[in-house]
DNA sequence: AATAATTAAGACAAAAATGTCCGATTTAAT
DNA sequence: ATTAAATCGGACATTTTTGTCTTAATTATT
């Protein structure tokens, strides 16, 4: 219990960096292979490729099967995408609807011990999550302003 | 990867939960015995025991052994500990000072592809851990306008 | 001193998350 | 058609987190 960082999963976090990697290619409408994209963010191979099924199934991506395969991403669908929908498609919306007491019914009229204190958090990280679109992230990386390795 | 509820580990919802329920009987200057704030939250006896052992180890709450024993915080205490205090003891530091993408430096001049993204949200839950007192919680369950139990 | 009631601590077990492997399927090129 | 290069999908393995059990240590009561 050293090491949980942060808001999202691992997985959720290696999806956030394979989508915006393909995002970034797909800013040049080019398609991008796995073994490029696992080398690129840093991620086990066998499980990155597990994690894009996951975003291609969710519709956040395109498979492309068959030699010259690989993945990809539309402009269109790169302004359509939003984080959150990544973010739901690996962790589903516990991570930012979920009680922090983890109690199924916490609302305003039952709320739990921390609920006045954690709503405002969850309600800027939902906004968050919907207001940045994958092309924002791909762009800022394919300027170098941002990473997706260290 | 259904269910990561939110921003702390199981654990450490079920120690804020069992922090808070001792402070509450705190606040009368009584102490708790392990079973009843492991009935009291909802959670497993022998895991509940472990979590307080960790807290005690932590310093935020204390123990008393032996017969008529049980778990204790003093108003002293309740008024200094804030929940980051808790979290920090069970989650470590990740949960409000990690890398959403999970990277060791991310900072403002080699930043992740969400750093700007996620910065304002991760200092406003450290604000909100730091200014809130396990004694606030403790108050306010003691008033039933918060729960600790579905 | 003996007993009963309690927490402490460490070994063990189960479940969930993370990660690997391999064969099946699809497609392009020859 | 055959082959080579890719993704797909399911079984398997490992690691981490969550949870249990048992014994030891501590203390109040008798």
């Amino acid at each position: 219990m050293i090491n949980k960082s942060g808001i999202f999963s691992k997985s959720c976090s290696h999806a956030l960096k394979a989508a915006t990697f393909v995002g970034k290619k797909g800013l040049e409408n080019k398609s991008v292979k796995l073994k490029e994209i696992a080398e690129e963010i840093n991620s086990p191979l066998a499980f990155t490729a597990k994690i894009l099924q996951k975003l291609v199934k969710a519709n956040i991506i395109e498979s492309i099967r068959g030699a010259k395969g690989g993945f990809f991403v539309s402009q269109e669908k790169l302004r359509q995408i939003s984080l959150k929908e990544i973010v739901f498609a690996i962790d589903g919306e516990g991570s930012y609807n979920g009680c922090a007491l983890g109690f199924e019914k916490c609302n305003a009229s039952k709320p739990c011990a921390l609920h006045f204190q954690i709503l405002p958090i969850r309600e800027k990280l939902k906004e968050t999550l919907i207001n940045t679109s994958l092309e924002d992230l791909a762009r800022a990386v394919g300027e170098n302003t941002t990473f997706l390795k260290e």
